[in-house]
DNA sequence: TGTACATCAGTGAACGCGCGTTCACTGATGTAC
DNA sequence: TGTACATCAGTGAACGCGCGTTCACTGATGTAC
């Protein structure tokens, strides 16, 4: 039993809004935060920025469109995270820690992101018209990297510490990955979700692990 | 554009139906193979049933309560693959063989079956309230065992082989089925989506050997 | 074997839901002269 | 500096959609006597 705010337009004071775009995105990812991009709705995202409901149509041309905006932003989001770990683990002693270091910091953030904001984690996978893997900077970190891009980049780390060959360099991403995405879907929506949280720490890092041993 | 059937029930001769859970879950099934849960419409298995669409309350409680029902049809299915794929492998000389065949032969049916029943495969995993680990005939394949017990009796054969420390057995279920799981999600709403086949089943080779390696 | 009756599977009609989206509008802003 | 006007951001009202679900019903079946 949701309370339900009123159709009409909280008080604005002002006609205009003034930048109700950046209102409506950033409506849209807290609504994506919350549940996910179901949750993602045209209407109550114009009830949080105080406006009816077709001034959306000024600023995204449908509900898809403000679907994949929230996405790109949590894809960025996402792509702070990794980065944020991996700046915590920088500079180890030879060419293989680092790497290791690298590839282990790439997949705890991925792990952590996917627990701890699992809404935008669902959103940022949520079913896609630009699956982009490619570089573009709505879905970058500071790095200007995207996800995709600083999971590669701990792999290119793995070549030259000698860890990989190179010959098996090209598709290790999608090895790597979908361990690490794997492990989180069935948590999330698979039947790992009662497991409590310390545990499922544990199985991450083993999953981890196996990834680093069996590429 | 879908042409809409008539919400009229066809026509059928009796009154009474004869067997009208079987049809509804029968027909549930067919919309979970077209288009994954979300397609799994009382109104629409009622239609094919040729029914008024209140009559599926003889028979179930709520559209939930067939979506599990037809949940748990999707993993029996899964099931009957797997099996079905381990029976073809059997019989290697050695003990090691015997086990790496069987832990291959559950990984590739999981990903044929993902890919090539993707409508039930997502539905199999559907949200589900019930997670289902646990024995349950409903979701088991002729041997008794569902999916998890069946990837579950693959592992047991790598400890009796010695490829995997007993110690290590447990919750190894998680690390094969985080990588394959995962794969099959970045291909069925992820990035890898418009990957030709040919070329997905060898990442997919290569997942599993992932697998076997870093176990 | 025949009839009365309880059972309950399927019918018929109707709800409310909240959404995305369209249309014709109004009124604040900023630019051209 | 002052006014006329084009622009276009936000308003107001309304749709249709198809769904899941509820209610009071009808009519076939099978069982008890």
């Amino acid at each position: 039993m949701k309370k339900r705010a009123p159709e009409k337009p909280a008080r604005r004071g002002t006609y205009r809004h003034g930048d109700l775009r950046r209102a409506l995105l950033e409506a849209g990812v807290a609504l994506a935060r919350e549940g996910g991009p179901e949750a993602i709705v045209l209407r109550e995202a114009t009830r949080r920025a105080g406006v009816v409901p077709n001034a959306a149509y000024r600023h995204f041309a449908s509900r898809d469109d403000l679907l994949q905006a929230v996405r790109s932003a949590a894809l960025a989001e996402l792509a702070r995270a990794i980065e944020a770990e991996l700046a915590k683990t920088r500079r180890a002693k030879t060419l293989e820690e680092d790497a290791r270091g690298a590839l282990r910091a790439v997949g705890r953030a991925y792990l952590r992101f996917a627990l701890g904001e699992s809404g935008l984690f669902r959103t940022a996978f949520a079913t896609p018209e630009d699956l982009g893997l490619g570089p573009n900077p709505a879905r970058s970190g500071q790095s200007g990297l995207n996800p995709f891009e600083l999971l590669g980049s701990a792999l290119d780390k793995f070549v030259s510490a000698g860890l990989l060959p190179p010959e098996r360099r090209p598709g290790a991403e999608f090895l790597a990955w979908s361990a690490v995405h794997g492990f989180a879907m069935l948590i999330l929506d698979g039947p790992l979700r009662p497991v409590p949280r310390a545990q499922l720490d544990a199985i991450g890092e083993r999953v981890i692990a196996m990834v680093e041993k069996g590429l």
